[in-house]
DNA sequence: AAAAGCTAGGCAAACGTTTGCCTAGCTTTT
DNA sequence: AAAAGCTAGGCAAACGTTTGCCTAGCTTTT
């Protein structure tokens, strides 16, 4: 379907006026008589005139869009990271791609550099879960400015905006201890992941300082953190002759797949084993016994990446950054550790 | 931080050759040697160059981008349509924009403004919960192709892809007469939004096929389908004199909150009454007895809406239509319906 | 009344790319 | 040997917008 769309230049020829005027009147700047403002709105809006953004991106040399790449799309953290950055840009009139890389990491490296051909101005980042190679990253930091959430790392030198994974599995493990808890259990990944990483220094960290030895028989590993490989982990925990009473699992999933092998095992929930999950999905409302998780805000630390990103967008400086801010969880208890 | 980025013109200055040659040798289209494009390949690499895309966007008057724009991006079907578009978006390299109306139709209406001016070559859209006024969307619908998703609607003119949701709701309900279920309700919306409406429609007919009685007093509304509506309304069915023996409910979440309060009252699910959600959402796996539901093929559902806007992106018509294509559902059986 | 200042709007260039048309100087055909 | 054809690459325009600079013709100041 061909179109006549109308253009500036359109007014001008309608108006018998300058090409240069109708986009002065338009954009309300330069002297223009309010007679002349006045008809310009009229005729725009007759034509139904849409500026074109293609050409102003072109002459602004910036497209006023922001890269997003996310393991996954769909995994409930990532969702609402991204509620926060859509709502941020959006005020902001900024628009947002969205890409996902599936923890691929060929693919993550082809994303990087599609970004940068889609002409975006910024990029906000979550890693693949095992991203080792950071030239892709390094190099694309030489031309745009990357920050980094949620899964971040500490090698790359540019901003990062993450929970405060240490302190939200510290304050997790210190309520299992205030319940009166003794045998600890952490659930956490065999090659360990960021978050992971961090949540077992926070788990170290607390019986640390509760004076609670560590116990290596009380860690266990998992290479992927579903209700699956939570079910499969807990068949084995319940046929240990010395069972934790207490399990931390780094995810919600991980937690729920436990508590459905213990619920099938009749252990009660929380008096012989307590659960914690790691996250506040849907589903840890849904599992029975309710579960007792870390709230994370990502709605926030989506906002902070946006203003962040946009700050160093403007900035005259290049983007390597070792600036990184930590945003705080919130201990939710449900029934899961419910003890009266 | 300022940057030298390089340009064609750059390359050809270093060359002594002409920008159209660079071009041409860059693009591997009109005669250039061998000898001539190898080094101009090599000079670029050298340059690091990078295409300037919003030039290019400039040339060919279009973007490459379609815009998405989805009531809530975390509801667990539209995430696997978006992850559906994402994938072949990204195979045909183009890009996509995605925007959230939180269900707001002055939002909604702001957004598809928003996305012309973006300069998308097209839009796919899942429709507010209760959008009345058409007229934005046509008014669009003169300039862009537009392709409704999951939650379409009959009155607008433009090509839908769906779920069948008719056929969906008639299996679910013809599964419950299969099992031996005399009283079957439904819970759908009160103001009936598309997939509501239609679901319920899938209902009548099963009930009309089996030659089952319409009983009034088994068709439940809810003004919102989340899992404590569900809840309440549950409370409200155990304290029936006449109880139903089995709940079709229109999502997943209703039969969640269902469940919950069956089970709080321990009517034993699926004997006493057996319940069906729809969507398969994760939770419909987490809850006890797990849900028997009706998943849809979100992914197919992405994939289609991208394919079928990117035609009528290409095709000389305008972009009104009639056309629809429904995609298929699949029963789930699990405990909430099983009986032997 | 001459000079200075102001108002309203025009001219033209620039952003980086692609492509229709052109042509010099070969090579091949008759 | 003249004509025709081919190869390799150049010229210049175009996409739509914004903006620095300019100026005609007023109005105000001295």
């Amino acid at each position: 379907m061909k179109k006549n769309i109308p253009t500036l230049k359109q007014i001008a020829e309608n108006l018998e006026l300058s090409v240069s005027t109708i986009s002065r009147a338009l954009n309300n700047n330069g002297s223009i008589s309010d007679l002349t403002k006045k008809k310009v709105i009229e005729e725009a809006k007759r034509l139904n005139y849409v500026p074109n953004i293609i050409a102003k991106n072109f002459r602004d040399k910036r497209t006023k869009t922001i890269g997003v790449i996310v393991p996954n799309l769909m995994h409930s953290f990532t969702g609402t990271i991204l509620k926060g950055i859509l709502l941020e840009t959006e005020r902001i009139k900024y628009k947002t791609i969205i890409c996902e890389t599936n923890d691929n990491i060929e693919k993550e490296k082809e994303l990087l550099n599609r970004m940068l051909e889609f002409g975006v101005d910024g990029i906000l980042m979550s890693l693949s879960k095992f991203t080792t190679n950071l030239s892709p990253l390094l190099k694309v930091l030489e031309k745009k400015p990357i920050i980094l959430f949620d899964k971040a790392s500490d090698k790359i030198p540019c901003t990062q905006i993450v929970t405060n994974e240490v302190k939200g599995a510290f304050n997790a493990v210190e309520h299992l201890i205030n319940i009166g808890k003794k045998r600890i259990a952490i659930i956490k990944e065999k090659q360990g992941s960021f978050n992971s990483e961090k949540r077992f220094i926070g788990y170290l960290k607390a019986l640390d300082q509760y004076r609670y030895p560590l116990d290596e028989t009380l860690i266990f590993d998992v290479s992927n953190t579903t209700i699956e490989e939570g079910e499969l982990l807990g068949e084995y925990i319940v046929n240990l002759k010395e069972k934790p009473d207490a399990i931390f699992c780094i995810t919600d999933s991980l937690a729920i797949g436990i508590i459905k092998t213990l619920n099938k095992y009749n252990i009660v929930i929380p008096i012989e084993i307590a659960v914690v999950g790691f996250s506040n999905s849907d589903s840890s409302r849904v599992i029975k016994p309710n579960l007792t998780t870390i709230k994370q805000s990502g709605y926030k630390i989506g906002k902070l990446a946006v203003k962040q990103l946009i700050e160093e967008m403007r900035s005259e400086k290049d983007f390597f950054s070792s600036k990184s801010i930590e945003v705080n969880t919130k201990l939710i208890v449900r029934e899961s550790t419910f003890v009266l």
